[in-house]
DNA sequence: CTAGATGGCCAGATTACCTCA
DNA sequence: GGTGAGGTAATCTGGCCATCT
């Protein structure tokens, strides 16, 4: 601390008359000098803008050059950081708002568009199986002719009855496969409405669980403003 | 060298007062 | 003219740091 420092602060509050009693409860002020004067901010405005905080030498310089006391330089530089600080925490709050925001429609139309592919892969899984049978009932009636004409000509004996069974069987199990050939994509499109039906973005509970929090959570390493990049 | 005293600066909260709608 | 809201200078409080003794 200056020696020079300490003087203009002592000097300054017996000068203005600032010197309160602590035990008072009710703070008298001078009325000398309520505001500054256009200039004065303006300058004062300059320098912060400048330099946020002042060295103790050029707190005493500025304040002889404004014809201010060098406490309440300091105390304006004081109370405008203060200011500062609210304006800044404002507009960082407002972006992160906008981005909020924008985040949460890109997420809403992803969701919609994401519930139309689910009902469309349904509707196609359900086509399909319509098709699997009826090419399955084709098939086993051709099976059925084929069998109980094969028979009758080698052994001269019908039995229908073995003959059906056996097709049917056969129907039920590895023919269908290699007849319709489309046993693996059908599980893998099967498992794919599984997993969409899953999802929870079909689950509105789930995306009523959406907040803001797990998003602007600093706690967070990860860089949520990149997520649609 | 170390510990306590002193004083300044800071942020944050608050007060007192002014201006303006 | 009275009043409430908003802005601003100044004060208070507690913590931190540098210097002195």
């Amino acid at each position: 601390m200056e020696e020079g420092d300490a003087f203009n602060c002592c000097f300054s509050e017996i000068n203005s008359g600032m010197s309160m009693n602590k035990n008072k409860k009710k703070m008298k002020k001078s009325n000398n000098q309520k505001r500054f004067s256009e200039e004065q901010i303006k300058s004062l405005e300059v320098i912060f803008e400048s330099e946020t905080r002042l060295e103790p030498r050029k707190k005493v310089q500025v304040a002889r050059e404004l014809g201010l006391q060098p406490r309440q330089v300091a105390i304006w530089f004081q109370n405008k950081r203060a200011r500062w600080k609210t304006k800044q925490l404002e507009k960082e709050y407002n972006i992160l708002r906008a981005n909020y925001n924008n985040l949460a429609s890109q997420f809403d139309i992803m969701k919609k568009e994401k519930q139309a592919l689910v009902s469309q892969l349904q509707r196609l899984n359900e086509e399909m199986h319509k098709s699997k049978e009826e090419r399955r009932d084709e098939y086993c009636g051709e099976q059925r002719v084929a069998l109980s004409s094969t028979t009758r000509s080698e052994n001269g004996k019908c039995e229908p009855e073995v003959r059906i069974n056996q097709g049917i069987v056969l129907c039920n199990d590895d023919i269908k496969t290699e007849y319709f050939g489309f046993e693996e994509s059908n599980h893998v499109l099967m498992n794919i409405v599984e997993q969409a039906d899953d999802s929870c973005l079909t689950s509105s509970d789930n995306w009523g669980g959406f907040n803001s929090d797990s998003i602007l959570d600093q706690s967070s390493n990860y860089p949520w403003w990149d997520f649609w990049s």
